[in-house]
DNA sequence: TACTTACTAGACCATCGATCCGGTCATCCG
DNA sequence: CGGATGACCGGATCGATGGTCTAGTAAGTA
């Protein structure tokens, strides 16, 4: 009996539409409301249920987590119109661009980035960006490719942090230790935060450019 | 009655032990396993006490980030040996590589990364920033700010995320799919995280020195 | 002494993640 | 066709949590 088909299981539930519903539930209400509890009623089935598909609540996250990542389109094919050797650059930035606008359109994934991000969609991506830098010459993509992702997680998780917040309060705080701080009273509470990212994005790539070994490109 | 010493308060337990003992506790055991019931055992009360301190347990987990940064060394004197107007430079490296070894130092730090950093210390801190840039002569001394700050948050969470964890398990789920992900399962899973991240710093600095306007030095 | 304030604790509540136990129903085997 | 198997489901329940209610006690003030 070789390959015998595994019997049909009845998919009435299944860990797809468990994803599908954790995701709608995370951006309607935010990490805080998702209870299994909740996500099976959303389901129509009780949270017993959810335990069969999944070991825990945990894995619900680290699954729903790794789906945004599917948003993230990989800029595969795009050659550069004349630059020397400047490919990488290009692609390297839309993949990091990418990246971010697909965390901030969930901006609860930021309370999740301190868990490994191990599932396919996610590597998938960080495999790209490994061999996009080894291609341009990078001796060491891995330092590279930190540094990078690094840079993407921590503006992610900053301007989430901030955006959330009801910035009177804040600002009122900071104007009434205007004395104490001056130099952040001055400045105030609003952000370029794209621009922002841009820029320090540019200089990353900047230094890194300097330190790689080009290949066969001039 | 004027300035009547407000009364003496029996201070059996103060604002300050309970941080202490937080600490004490989220260092010993991680962010897991502090329970308002558990940090009132250690201190010999009941949790109930706490609350009259403090109004909810993130109230306390807002106090113990803020006294990491406490750690934290302000390179406020240190004036440059011979390069003609680095001082910033130094001064802002100082000061990044302090403020992440004081977050690496606790490890819980990484899983709070996401609440706003408005504690006393952490804004000194801040302030310090952004005076150090502004006198360096940065017109948007914001930007860099957030650039830098982002980029030290991401690379201590990174760290965080992947060094707690059993990487004999993850590194056979790699060789596993290494067909999948040949690049990532060629470089393995051991990193050099001090050098990366002051190789990252130093791109950052690099980028934003080309950016600034020099004020009165050289 | 009467009163206010600082402080403490035990019992209690709603809710959570997770599990136990007892089912149901489609499919496969004989 | 009929019993057995295994995928699937859910109510009740467990232990633990954050937080509140209620009822106090000790120390100072008037």
């Amino acid at each position: 009996m070789w390959s015998r088909p595994q019997r049909a299981p009845r998919q009435t539930l299944t860990l797809d539409r468990i994803v599908e519903e954790a995701l709608a539930l995370l951006d309607e209400e935010g990490v805080g409301r998702l209870t299994m509890r909740r996500l099976a009623e959303r389901l129509g089935t009780g949270s017993t249920t959810l335990y069969w598909h999944v070991k825990t609540k945990d894995d619900v996250l680290d699954l729903a987590l790794d789906a945004i990542f599917q948003e993230v389109r990989v800029p595969r094919g795009e050659t550069d119109a004349g630059g020397p050797g400047d490919d990488w650059r290009v692609r390297v930035r839309g993949l990091m661009r990418g990246w971010r606008a697909a965390l901030l359109r969930h901006p609860w994934s930021a309370t999740l980035l301190d868990r490994p991000l191990l599932g396919p969609n996610a590597l998938e991506r960080t495999e790209f960006l490994y061999q996009t830098l080894t291609a341009a010459g990078f001796g060491a993509p891995k330092a590279a490719a930190y540094s990078l992702s690094n840079y993407v997680m921590g503006s992610v998780i900053m301007q989430v942090t901030w955006e959330g917040r009801d910035e009177t309060g804040t600002g009122a705080f900071l104007d009434e230790h205007a004395g104490r701080y001056p130099a952040l009273a001055e400045h105030g509470l609003d952000h370029e935060w794209d621009t922002t990212f841009d820029e320090g994005l540019g200089y990353l790539l900047d230094g890194m450019a300097r330190s790689r070994v080009p290949r066969n490109d001039a």
